[in-house]
Order: structure tokens, then C-alpha cells, then sequence
DNA sequence: GTCTATATACGGATAGAC
DNA sequence: GTCTATCCGTATATAGAC
């Protein structure tokens, strides 16, 4: 009993499956190099078990990535959905929530914001496919506290895109381009999350002068 | 005479020749796309002639590669070394004319920053390679003055780094995320031009908030 | 310089033994 | 379930005719 997962009952062999380690190799390679410059014979090798494994477990190499990709995809999203939904916070609270989920999670996850535009601009139909941004940004109430907000400060002339664009470049974009930051700044790893981890405080309040009244 | 340019003097053929074509299609196949999922029988088509000269001309689709990477590298940061390192312009007008010119260049290039970013990702040493960025960004007179207004403002308790990495953000990262943000905000390719446009103005007006004394 | 035809390599996928 | 050996399509690159 103990910790044994409820998976397949076949699953009664020591560790961690074989079929979990593709999985992790493949996210890993597949989420740094993208779909194309991947080879299915590095992933093997990375996971440590046989080629021919990795085609008996998902058929081939597109239906394992796009399995990796949605995954991803519900990663970036998970939560997202949920906190600018809250009918509880204000529009503060939810810009404070949002970065700092963000932030800690491209922390553990900095290649994501690479996979995920590279993803869809390589087909722009998967943002369709899920419906996955639509709803959960316009029709959000995120959205009409921020439209309300606007209207308070009497700052109707800013179409508030530009506010959810910046919110999200400020946050986003600076692990897409970690390398050039770290190597500019001359930054070491621990050093760049620390820089990361002020911007949790930081952006917020840059976003509520950037509304408020003249 | 006329228009006749001063190229390889074999080239008295009538117009354009087929080493351009080649390098025009390949830019915009590689940028779009990227090394590993561009065929070098796309860019023979999509250039209109064989396959054969490809090699004949650039010996490989890598050397192919590897020429037009350093040109948008080049195309990318041409500029910004005059722009920061201008001693007659402030501060102010410095963000301002940087900023107005990178949205100008994106809007013609749009696909560029994905590229340069994947490329920088895929190949770290890249950066260091050229010394691209590090005296550009650290070393300039931009950085001097920013430091200086910082202090006058009594930001000490700011790391500059974090204006600088805003200021791209916010002008660079719209572009990465063009396909979301037409589809998010409902935007015709023209209406996101256009909401690129009045970024010019604001990106200056809020670096200028951020900066001010509290 | 430009083409056709082809050599060569590589990567994804499978057959079949264990 | 896991391995070895191999097949086969595809993509790069070149040889050689014109």
C-alpha cells in the first residue's frame, strides 16, 4: 500500500516506469529544442531505456509530443483561469496573485514561455482547438474590474490591452530571454531568480501607476 | 550604368539574381520556422530555382544558416549601439527614439525576436561569440545616465536592470505573443499595427513613472 | 550558372527474439 | 516489457550533363 499509485496494474515492478521516464525526457527535450530538433533517439537515450520502448508506450513521436505540449499548454494555464475568475479579490489583489503565480512557476519551468509561442505561432490554430485564451482573459472579471478601474481613474484613453500586455511582458518575457539578461547583467543563476523574485513586488506596482490618474 | 550594382562582375545578367532569391527565401523560411523544421527543397521552391544551387552557392543549408542568422542578428541590434551611445540626447529621448525604433523594425519583421531568442537559447556561446549585447547595453552611455536619474530621483533601493529589461519587454515581447493577442483581443493585423503604434508614446510615458520618486 | 539524376546519411518506426 | 536488428521514407549534398 503505502505510496503505490493507482495506475495500471501491471505496475507492480520496483520504481518509477519506464513510461514515466520517456515522458519526463521527452518534456525536457521537446519543451528546450521543440518538436523538429528533437530526435526520438535522444530521448530514448536521455530516459535511459530503448527506442523501440518509446514507440510500444505512445505509437509515435507526434502523439507523445502533443501529449508533452498539452501538458504544458495546461500548466501555463492552470490557475490563470481560476484567479482572474475570483469574484472575491480586487483588481490589486488579483494582478498581486497572478504575477506571483507566474513568476514561481516559470522559477521551476523557465523554458515554457519559448515552447508555448513557438507552439503557436507554428500553428496558430491550437489557440482555437481549446478555446484555452479567449474566455479566460476577455470575458474574464478580471477584465471588467480593470475596465471599471480605468473608468474610475479617468483613464478611458488607454484601451486596456495595453495593460494586460504589459502585465504579462514584464512577467513573461524576462525568462525568454534569461540568457541574454544573465549575460548582459552578468547575472549567475541564484542571482537572476532573485531578480525574478523582486519583480513579484515590483510589477504590481508599476502596473497601478501606469492607471491611475494623471 | 543606372542601377546596376558593384556585386560579382559576372553578374550581367538581367535582374535579380538567383543568390538573392535564395537568401530572401531562406530568411524568411528560417526566421519563420527555424533550422530543423526548414527543408532545403522549401527554400528552392519557395525561391523558384533548383535545389542544386542552394550548394552550388552556399556550399550548405548550415553555412546557408548560419549567414543569414548573423544578419538578423545584426539587422537586430544595428542602431541601438548609436542610439545608446549618443552623448547628445537625454535620457528621456534616448527610451524614446529606442523604443520607436525597435516597434518600427518589428512591425516589418515580426518573426524576428522568436528567432533570435530560440537561436540564443539553442546556442548560449552565440552571445558571447560577437560580444553582441554586453558592451551595447552594460558599458553605454545609456546605462550611465540611467544610473544618474535613478539617483537623482533618490531610486537607489532600483535596480537599473529591471528598467532595462521592462523597456524590452514591453516592446519586444508583443510581437512574440502577436498570435494571442489578435486572438484575445479580437485584432485584424492592422488593429494590432495600430496598437503597436500608440506604444511608441506610452512604453516612454510609463519607463518615466517608473523611475519618478514616489 | 543551371539543371537531372543519384549517392549518402539520418531519423522514425517496426519485426521478432527473449 | 524490453531488447537487437533492420526497414524505409525523407532530406542533404554532389556528380555530371548541358
Amino acid at each position: 500500500m503505502e505510496k503505490r499509485s493507482k495506475k495500471s496494474q501491471q505496475e507492480n515492478t520496483k520504481d518509477l516506469s519506464a513510461e514515466e521516464k520517456i515522458k519526463a525526457a521527452a518534456r525536457q527535450l521537446f519543451t528546450k529544442k521543440g518538436y523538429s530538433a528533437t530526435r526520438t533517439r535522444d530521448i530514448a537515450e536521455a530516459a535511459g531505456i530503448n527506442l523501440a520502448l518509446l514507440n510500444y508506450y505512445f505509437r509515435s513521436k507526434e502523439k507523445l509530443f502533443d501529449l508533452i505540449m498539452l501538458e504544458n499548454f495546461g500548466q501555463f494555464i492552470h490557475g490563470v483561469r481560476n484567479l482572474f475568475n475570483d469574484k472575491n479579490s480586487s483588481l490589486d489583489q488579483k494582478i498581486e496573485n497572478l504575477v506571483d503565480f507566474y513568476i514561481s512557476q516559470l522559477i521551476v519551468n523557465p523554458d515554457l514561455p519559448l515552447f508555448v509561442l513557438n507552439e503557436i505561432r507554428s500553428d496558430p490554430k491550437k489557440l482555437q482547438a481549446r478555446g484555452f485564451f479567449r474566455d479566460i482573459l476577455r470575458k474574464s472579471y478580471f477584465m471588467q474590474q480593470l475596465v471599471e478601474e480605468l473608468a474610475r481613474q479617468k483613464r478611458t484613453d488607454i484601451n486596456p490591452i495595453h495593460i494586460m500586455v504589459n502585465i504579462f511582458s514584464m512577467t513573461i518575457f524576462p525568462f525568454a530571454a534569461a540568457p541574454i539578461i544573465c549575460y548582459v547583467g552578468e547575472l549567475a543563476e541564484q542571482e537572476f531568480i532573485q531578480v525574478m523574485e523582486e519583480r513579484k513586488i515590483l510589477i504590481p506596482v508599476w502596473i497601478k501607476k501606469m492607471i491611475a490618474a494623471k
